[in-house]
DNA sequence: TGTACATCAGTGAACGCGCGTTCACTGATGTAC
DNA sequence: TGTACATCAGTGAACGCGCGTTCACTGATGTAC
C-alpha cells in the first residue's frame, strides 16, 4: 500500500511479521495447519516464544493473518491472469489454469482455504469478500460468453430458476440466471479435480491429471 | 463376518475396540482428526491412557482404522444404493444421491477421506482397494449407458485418448475409453460440489446446495 | 467339582516432551527540548 | 550537540496443561487335568 513515510521502527516491525508468517507457512505445510505452533516459530526464528506476541495477539490470530494472505493471493493470481479485453473464453481459461497453478505451487495454501477447516476456528468475514470477488471475474466473464452448446437438462433449468431468486452472493453483479449457474458450476469443478490432486487421490492412478482438467475447462466453459 | 465361535473374551474385545473407535469418531468430528488424542479417549471412557494399548498398536493405527472403516461405509453406501437390474442411469443417480447424503451425515468422516491428509500420516494401501471398488460400479454403470448427449470438446477427446492408454487404475475392467473418463468425471464434479458444500463454503451463499448438486449430476450422466 | 496354572485386561508411576500464554524485567532505539 | 525521557523489542521464569508411550504390577477370567 503506502511505502512512503514509515518509520524505522515500523518497516522493522512489518519484516517481522514477515519473517513469522513465512515460517508460520513451513509449518502449515509441513505439521499442518491445526498444528501450527508459534513456539516452533519463535525456536526457528532463534527467539524466545513470547516475543511472537509483539508481532500477533496470539496463535488464532497468525491463522487468520495466513487465511487472508492466501485469499488475497489467490484473488490476485486470478486477476492477474486475465487479460482485460480478450474475450470471455479466453478468460475463463486463463482463470483456470491459473487456478491449478496456484494450488499445485503451495498445496497446503490451497487446502487451508479449501480443505478441512480448522477446528474451533472460524474464517473472518474478510475472507467471503475476497472469495466473492473472485467469483466476480467468473460471473462477468460467463454473462458475456456464448450460450453453452449442448440443450439443458431438467436439473440445470431448476437451478437456474432458483438461482434468479437467489443471488444475493453475487452482490450487484447484474448477470443472468445462467451465467450464475455457469459460474458456480464452473468453480465448483474445477475445485473437484484439484482438491481431489491436491490430496493425492489420483498419485496411484497413473493418468495425467492435467489433460482431465483441461477437459473438465473446457466442458464447464463450452456446454451446458 | 463370521459372527459364531467367538470366545467371551474375544468378544468383549472387539466390543471395546467398538466403543475405542466410537469415541475416536467423535473426537475426529470435534477436534480434527490430527489431534486425535489416545489419552482424550482413555478419559472420555472412564479408563487409564495405556489400557488402550491393549487394543491398538498406537495412535496411527488408530487412525488408520478409522479412515479404512469410513472408506468400507461409503463403498457399503454405495452398494446398497444400486439396485441390481435397473438401468444404468437409475444406477448413477442413486450413487449420486447416496454419496452426498453419506457425506452430510457425517462430513468429518468424509474430510477424514477426502479432505485434507493428515500431516505425517499415510493411507494404507487397502484404502486405494476399496475405493477402486467404489469406482467399478461407476465404470459399470457407465460403460452401459448410452452416449452423451452433447458433442466432446477437442479436450475432452484428447482426455478419452490419453485414458485409453492410461487405465491401469481401472482394474480389469472392460470398458470404452468414454467410459473412464465419465466415470473419473462424474467423481470429481460431485466432490467438487459435495468437498465445498461440508467445508462450509456455501453457508454464507443463499442458494440451496442440494440443487446444484442434482444438476451436475443430471449433466454428469446425460452431457459430455 | 475342584484345584493349578496360564492368559490377559487394566493400573499407576514415570519419562521426556511440547504447548499457549502471563508477567515483571532489561536494554536498545527513538523523540523532544 | 547533548541530555532526559518515552517507547518498545525481546528475555527468562513460571503456570497449568496435555501428549504418546514404556514398564512392572495386580487381579480377574478362562483352561486343563
Amino acid at each position: 500500500m503506502d511505502g512512503a513515510a514509515r518509520s524505522p521502527r515500523e518497516r522493522y516491525r512489518e519484516q517481522v511479521r514477515a519473517e513469522i508468517k513465512a515460517y508460520g507457512w513451513t509449518q502449515v505445510a509441513t505439521t499442518g495447519a491445526s498444528a501450527l505452533s508459534l513456539n516452533a516459530i519463535a525456536k526457528q526464528m532463534g527467539i524466545s516464544g513470547p516475543a511472537l506476541y509483539r508481532y500477533f495477539r496470539n496463535r488464532d490470530d497468525l491463522i487468520t493473518e495466513l487465511v487472508l494472505d492466501a485469499y488475497r493471493d489467490l484473488a490476485a493470481t486470478c486477476r492477474a491472469a486475465v487479460v482485460t479485453g480478450s474475450p470471455p473464453t479466453a478468460r475463463l481459461h486463463a482463470v483456470a489454469v491459473a487456478i491449478r497453478q496456484w494450488a499445485l505451487a503451495a498445496p497446503h495454501r490451497y487446502l487451508l482455504i479449501y480443505g478441512t477447516p480448522v477446528p474451533g476456528y472460524a474464517a473472518p468475514p474478510d475472507a467471503t469478500t475476497i472469495a466473492s470477488s473472485i467469483m466476480s471475474i467468473l460471473l462477468d466473464a460467463f454473462d458475456k460468453a456464448d450460450a453453452p452448446i449442448s440443450s439443458v437438462t431438467d436439473a440445470s433449468a431448476a437451478l437456474d430458476e432458483h438461482l434468479d431468486t437467489h443471488r444475493q452472493w453475487a452482490g450487484d453483479h447484474p448477470c443472468s440466471a445462467t451465467a450464475l449457474r455457469r459460474a458456480l458450476t464452473f468453480w465448483t469443478r474445477l475445485h473437484g479435480v484439484v482438491s481431489l490432486e491436491v490430496a493425492g487421490h489420483f498419485t496411484n492412478m497413473q493418468f495425467d491429471p492435467a489433460l482431465l482438467y483441461a477437459a473438465e475447462t473446457d466442458a464447464a466453459i463450452n456446454t451446458a
